[in-house]
This record gives structure tokens, sequence and C-alpha cells, in this order.
DNA sequence: CCGCGGGCCTGAGAGC
DNA sequence: TGCTCTCAGGCCCGCG
């Protein structure tokens, strides 16, 4: 599910109650993510206080006291609820916290700021690892990433060259986490559709024959930007399992402009197409095949 | 090295 | 009502 905006979403609302507060009490209900957790994960985590909340891609990263990090994943159904104590609460009081978790609910956390903190995840594609910072750089999760498109160096050269001799298709290419980190199907579908851009494109045909970028380029780069913003504005998206991390649900999905609108006509203005439903590498791609070139 | 397909899991929805 | 089938927002791995 979650894509970079869905975990950024994710990331403010556990900047509150997060960062700077301590792990009291760490609750492991199941270990059996998308790679175990290590037996003494509560232990590590239990006293630690969180110096930073950063995101990277579509990972979150808890820098702790420590000197480890918690790297945390939401795999394809993974979510983040907070529950906050009423009032001030006596040291000591979480023990009394009203815990009825749900069978899905794997791991908690009780923070020194008086938030409970639940993962659930309901298909366990989600995952928790903790790394020594000074290893992060080598972290193989992370190492291979691509640039993180909100920042200044995800630029329409930087795409062209990364799509400069690639034969997949530029809908491929845009998922491959080594390109652009962070973008998922819905987003790359939208980002396409705003740069009038067809998925069954060749990649490479972004860029020109001196490796530099087209007008394609140009207009990809900035709609990807364009459409992470707006959905970050709008809490991301909630098709069935992305909530915010007080439960409420993201808008985006309302202004989704061809992602799961087979059948739909296209809403660009005098487009007049009729959105269309292929799979590419496995995976759904809508888009519109009028305007879309 | 590259690109594709399978696998990991559970749950929702469609069709019978 | 209940069964079976398909599909889902991610990512790793092995194969050709």
């Amino acid at each position: 599910m979650p894509e970079l905006p869905e975990v950024e979403t994710v990331r403010q609302g556990l900047l509150p109650v997060m960062q700077g507060a301590r792990f009291i009490q760490v609750d492991a209900h199941r270990g059996d993510l998308r790679w175990p957790l290590p037996k003494d994960f509560a232990q590590r985590l239990e006293g630690q206080t969180v110096e930073r909340l950063d995101r990277r891609a579509k990972y979150l990263l808890a820098y702790l006291s420590s000197g480890e990090v918690l790297i945390m994943h939401l795999g394809m159904s993974g979510s983040f609820r907070v529950a906050q104590a009423r009032g001030i609460r006596a040291p000591g009081a979480y023990y009394h916290w009203p815990s009825r978790h749900s069978a899905h609910d794997h791991v908690e956390f009780h923070m020194s700021s008086g938030a409970l903190i639940s993962f659930n995840d309901p298909r366990r594609f989600g995952m928790m690892k903790l790394v020594p910072q000074a290893e992060l750089c080598r972290e193989p999760l992370l190492r291979a990433l691509g640039p993180e498109p909100l920042a200044d160096e995800f630029s329409p050269h930087m795409l062209a060259r990364s799509c400069g001799r690639k034969q997949t298709s530029i809908k491929a290419a845009l998922l491959d986490q080594k390109v652009v980190s962070g973008l998922g199907n819905i987003y790359v579908c939208e980002a396409l559709h705003r740069a009038a851009v067809s998925p069954k494109r060749r990649a490479s045909t972004i860029a020109k024959r001196s490796g530099l970028p087209n007008e394609r380029a140009i207009c990809l780069v900035e709609a990807i930007k364009a459409v992470l913003r707006a959905a970050i504005k709008a809490g991301g998206s909630s098709l069935r399992d992305h909530r915010r991390t007080d439960g409420a649900l993201g808008d985006f999905q309302h202004e989704f402009c061809v992602y799961d609108r087979a059948g739909e006509p296209c809403p660009r203005a005098g487009c007049g197409g009729i959105i269309k439903r292929i799979v590419q590498a496995g995976r759904s791609t809508f888009f519109c095949p009028v305007c879309q070139k």
C-alpha cells in the first residue's frame, strides 16, 4: 500500500509523540514480519530516546540515543496508530493502558510522551530492523536506493541519465527504486498521466541521443514532484489499508486521474479518451491511450 | 548486468 | 450463505 506520500503522512503523525520521546515499554506480539524480529528487539529499544524520526523513500528511520537506528517499512498493508493517554499519567501508569490490541497489531510502543503506538500489518510484508548508525550507509535495504523525488538533486538531467540505456518501459523504470525512490504503482500511473507520457514508451526515449533530458523528461520530473506534493498535502491515498496515525483516511484517492479508473473518461480537458487498464511486468497500469503519448 | 515472474501473506470482492 | 477465484499500494530472489 504505502508509497512515499503515505509514509510521509505517517511520519508527520508520529513526529509529535515519537521524536524526543523514550521507549518505556515495547511489546512484540508477533515477530514473524517480512523478516523475523531479533529476540532482543524490545530490550534494545526500551529506555532509548528517539532523537530524530526521518524518512528515506518508503522507509521510516528512528535514530536512537543508543546509536542504533530503527528502520521500519509498512510493506503492503502496514499502518501505525497512535492512542494518547488522557491527562498527565504517573510514571508506570502505562501498565494500566487498556490494551485491547487487535489480531494484527504486531508491535506496540509505549512512549514517554504518553502515546501508545501500534504497528498493524495484516499481510506482514512490513519490517522492522535495528542497525548501528555507523553501518546505515552500508545497509543493503537503503544502499541502492535512487534519489528522493522531492529533493533538488532529482532533476530531468538525472532521470534521463538513469533511464538512458533502459530497454524496459518508462512505467517499469519509474517503479524501480534505484531510478527514483519512493514511487509505487499509484503515483507512477498518476505522474505519467499528468506528464502526458505513455507508460508503454521505452524508458530510454525520455533522453536525447546525447543523454541529456528531452521535453518528456522535464515534464515527468515536474509531474512526479507535483503529484507527490499534492498527495502529501491530502494525507496520502486510502484504498483499503492506509490510515493516518489518528485513524483518519487520506484524501488523495478522490484526486486520482487514472488509477483504478478503467472505463471512466479521461479528466484532461478536451481529451475525450477512456482510461484503460493493462498489465506491465505483472502489475496493473492505468492510463489514457489518447492523451498519453 | 538486465528484466521478468514467482513468492511471501491476508482479506475483500466478484461470481457461481 | 458459502465456496472458489482473482486481485491488491512492496520488495527480494532466482532464472534465462
